[in-house]
DNA sequence: TGTACATCAGTGAACGCGCGTTCACTGATGTAC
DNA sequence: TGTACATCAGTGAACGCGCGTTCACTGATGTAC
């Protein structure tokens, strides 16, 4: 069972879309909310799976380029899958709430991310930070973060998370109209912007290229 | 006729918040397009007006400590308007169109963030940059740009544009529910995003504080 | 000061529509002997 | 190889609901003389 095309997130919608009659859909789904969740699930791992191809495109010691392949990726996913991109970016649906089954495709994309982070400090470690305010061990769920990033520096954690942060903010306000009227080439402006961010997460010293 | 409450988009939940029956609506708007647009630009009013009054509690002197305030206000007024937030920052109303005087309540917010930065410029001018990629001119629609921020430089601009999008991001991250399981306090990492990201606008030579 | 009429804000019933969900059903495919 | 029955994917009619919109109306308030 494939959902295909750009469903719009009703059940007779989706069935419709699917050459259904809209009672077909309860032979796999008891619920609206049960579709709703395979549709948010499909969707994290459609993007994610297209973010980990496009990184797997470059050597892992070009950490600069791998990021620019990964936003690019999501952006290229977000443009092309506008309703499954509000879908899991967008707005909340009123009265769903996402079940403990989506977390874990959800951070997928993410993980393409931390990678790319925590591989490029592996290579060049002990880049001078400067300190950390005291109140930083309390700001983060300290385990997962930690876990998932071993060997980045504390403030490059948290500066990771701001990157993805904004990149996903930035592919929203293209998508969702924002930049009508101050952006002219929504493509330059985005690697423009991915550009710094990666100052701010990559080990300068490994930014050769 | 003042909008109270948090309105749910409808325009019958509209009407029965304010305790009249639905077609009662139609005394004040022909459509229910033309009440959505009501009630997204008084959303962006409300939000302007929220971030001017914050501003104006701190001396121009100090651009950090108004770029904290205007990010705070944002954050804050989201939180306590989660449905307008939504409706001007999240996901498009399916078959709905922004007119064109939804535009300049939108700019109201961003104006207070561009004054930020252009007074900061003002008080500290002419601090290095990096060279500009050639392709800066053809990224931004540079008239409107530039007649909003003037004496800043074009890669300071791009940087304004990102600050806002980082904000706006992070709130909507917030809002949305996507820190959960990595931020405990969301409070603390609003700030300490904001701290960051006041590096990358601000001349680094007026940061005293 | 009192009556006659216009204006105005809001009511209430009704419409057609798309929604999520149910239920009894049909007809094709697979399995048993 | 042929009949008997179970399984399965999907149909189609119906439900109650909230939606945007219409229309004839009511009754309070304002204005004219």
């Amino acid at each position: 069972m494939a959902e295909r095309g750009a469903p719009a997130l009703s059940l007779r919608a989706v069935a419709r879309e699917m050459g259904l009659v809209s009672s077909a859909i309860y032979r796999y789904f008891p619920t609206r909310d049960d579709l709703l969740t395979a549709l948010i699930v499909d969707a994290y791992n459609d993007l994610g799976a297209s973010a980990e191809r496009a990184v797997a495109r470059h050597a892992t010691n070009d950490p600069r380029r791998r990021l620019h392949a990964a936003a690019s990726s999501i952006r290229r996913w977000a443009k092309r899958h506008p309703n499954e991109y509000a879908l899991i970016y967008g707005s909340p649906v009123p009265g769903y709430e996402a079940p403990e089954n989506t977390v874990a495709p959800a951070t997928r994309v993410t993980m393409v991310l931390s990678r790319i982070v925590t591989d490029a400090w592996a290579q060049e470690p002990l880049a001078p930070m400067e300190p950390l305010p005291s109140s930083f061990d309390a700001m983060f769920e300290s385990d997962s973060l930690r876990a998932v990033m071993p060997g980045v520096p504390d403030a490059v954690r948290g500066r990771a998370l701001m990157v993805w942060t904004s990149i996903f903010g930035t592919v929203s306000f293209e998508l969702f109209g924002h930049y009508r009227g101050s952006v002219r080439s929504a493509t330059q402006y985005f690697s423009f912007v991915v550009d710094e961010l990666a100052d701010l997460v990559l080990n300068r010293s490994a930014m050769g290229t």
